[in-house]
RNA sequence: GCGAAAGUAGCUCAGCUGGUAGAGCGCGACCUUGCCAAGGUCGAGGUCGCGGGUUCGAACCCCGUCUUUCGCUCCA
């Protein structure tokens, strides 16, 4: 019956977005990733991390703190709050740059925004030879949109009859603001409330705290300063499971150069951040560069790190040379020298002086990094031959990595292998995220396992109250192997440190 | 926001032309067993996404709504 349906379906077309399905599924049925308030029919594109999820990505963002922070002596961390000025945001350009005026033809169903549509046609004007018209409907424009006169907009769109290029129509909605940052307000009584916003970004928190860490730490350029936190954004269309969520955690490092050398480092921080992405695990071939021909207002270049999704090759990282555009601005707006000294000596043995550093950015979404992990570690394989063949399923995730690193299980639960099960864990459990059960089979038991990555199943036989050895049963391979119970520690230690996978960014 | 599809137990799904809910797996307890999702007994769990309408009667028909997935649009 399976085969049938199977066969009807257009199968290449539908494979991986089936896998994709079975991963969240997945996600969702052991405990990695949830809905955001499910018993109230969820919140659209939220999501929370369960118990286990939780366990994955707390290793993963272990692993970029320590692999900035511990690896990188010129590098230092720092928390700065989801609050934040709104200046900041002026200087950022998020207040001007984030704050589209959209309008839909009604049609051709086609979104454009309304400042491109009108600029679009006051060149068609000037083409024409109407110049004078077009400065006068661009000015008009302007100065609506600074009296956020959205009504006069569109009025504007009407009168001048554009039209849609697709569907030739003046077939209108309303203007319509999408701010794609969230404003809340402070202070308890409405009146006297400021608006502030949830960060778009978590990167304006490091340039504010540039001088404070730059002073305080006595630090030299080059350095770089890290941060994991939460971001906002109030995307149009969030999609993918938590590809892209309106919350989100980024991981990020401003890395501030002197200005002239941020190519060298950007091309630096390139290669060090692809070959991070592989000593985790993802493969060579699953993940590209993406350079961005359109670049940001920010930035003078920029590259996608981009890892295979099941839906296609999509950005994990993004590394921008960020110019000096955020501390100028900063220093702009803020009044405050956002500069630095620099000591040492340029070719004609001077100084290289005051300046206002560049900044390379790398940044990552700990979510989409997450994902990419999953996905890739989520395997489905065929075990066994003739009438024992099975289909398998397991996480394939660097020990390193997996939510627990280990389980206990007594063979039987009778003639003291659970008590002597319970003490092994009892040992064990300081040191590592363990589990111990006694129910069930112990094939069962293997199985659950698997299904959430634990790469060690540690198995007490009667053999063990004999001369205190256990097998180990290898999560990739299904073999076992039979070791001391004193053993154990250290065995478990060098598969699940995070040195192994320092060692391979050495 | 637009278009398409879907929503029944924890999961995967069945449920005829409307007659008021089922299976498998999973889950819990106990017994038996003991190395890869074992067997037995018992058990928990669903106002069929939600709200309206049609009808003597709705999981099923109609309308609305929410959520999810896919495709557009958007992603500084």
């Amino acid at each position: 019956m399976t085969t049938q349906e199977n066969s009807q379906k257009p199968k290449e077309a539908n494979n991986s977005e089936n896998t994709f399905k079975k991963i969240i599924s997945h996600a969702k049925e052991y405990g990695f990733v949830f809905p955001s308030s499910e018993i109230y029919d969820g919140l659209q594109a939220v999501y929370d991390y369960g118990q286990y999820g939780v366990e994955l990505k707390n290793n993963l963002k272990n692993l970029w703190w320590k692999s900035m922070t511990q690896l990188n002596d010129n590098v230092v961390g720092v928390d700065a709050a989801i609050f934040m000025n709104p200046l900041t945001w002026k200087a950022s350009g998020h207040v001007d740059g984030f704050n589209d005026p959209m309008i839909d033809n009604k049609d051709s169903k086609k979104r454009y925004r309304a400042d491109t549509l009108i600029e679009d046609y006051a060149a068609q004007l000037a083409e024409k030879g109407d110049s004078e018209k077009a400065a006068a409907i661009v000015k008009k424009m302007n100065q609506l949109l600074e009296a956020n006169d959205l009504k006069g907009v569109y009025n504007l769109i009407v009168e001048e009859k554009i039209k849609c290029p697709l569907s030739g129509t003046s077939n209108w909605t309303d203007v319509r603001q999408f701010n794609l940052m969230f404003s809340t307000q402070v202070g308890s009584v409405a009146e006297d409330s400021n608006t502030i916003y949830l960060r778009p970004e978590t990167a304006q928190g490091i340039f504010v705290n540039f001088l404070n860490v730059q002073k305080t730490g006595r630090m030299k350029i080059p350095f770089g300063i890290a941060q994991i936190g939460k971001a906002f954004r109030n995307e149009i269309v969030a999609k993918q499971f938590i590809f892209r969520m309106r919350e989100f955690e980024q991981m990020e490092m401003q890395f501030f150069v002197r200005p002239g050398e941020e190519m060298k480092w950007y091309e630096q921080w390139k290669e060090t951040r692809l070959k991070w992405h592989q000593s985790i695990g993802l493969p060579a071939e699953k993940l590209q560069f993406h350079k961005h021909e359109k670049l940001a207002h920010y930035a003078n270049a920029a590259v996608d790190i981009e890892f295979a999704f099941p839906f296609g090759f999509k950005e994990i990282e993004g590394i921008h040379s960020r110019t000096d555009f955020d501390l100028s601005n900063h220093q702009e707006l803020s009044k405050k020298k956002m500069q630095y000294f620099d000591n040492e000596l340029n070719e004609n043995g001077k100084p290289y002086g005051n300046y206002v550093p560049y900044v390379v950015e790398t940044s990552v979404g700990a979510d989409r990094l997450f994902l990419a992990v999953l996905c890739h570690a989520y395997t489905e394989e065929t075990v066994g031959e003739g009438e024992n063949q099975k289909e398998r399923i397991y996480l394939k995730l660097h020990p390193a990595l997996a939510p627990v690193k280990a389980a206990i299980f007594p063979l039987v639960r009778k003639d003291g292998l659970p008590e002597k099960a319970q003490a092994i864990f009892n040992s064990l459990k300081y040191d590592f995220n363990i589990i111990y059960e006694e129910r069930d089979a112990i094939g069962k038991r293997y199985t659950r396992q698997d299904l959430i990555g634990t790469p060690f199943c540690i198995a007490v036989d009667y053999e063990s109250l004999e001369n205190d050895t256990v097998t180990i049963r290898y999560r990739d391979t299904m073999t076992q192997e039979r070791v001391k119970i004193a053993d154990l520690r250290s065995k478990i230690e060098n598969e699940v440190s995070l040195k192994r996978i320092f060692e391979k960014l050495g």
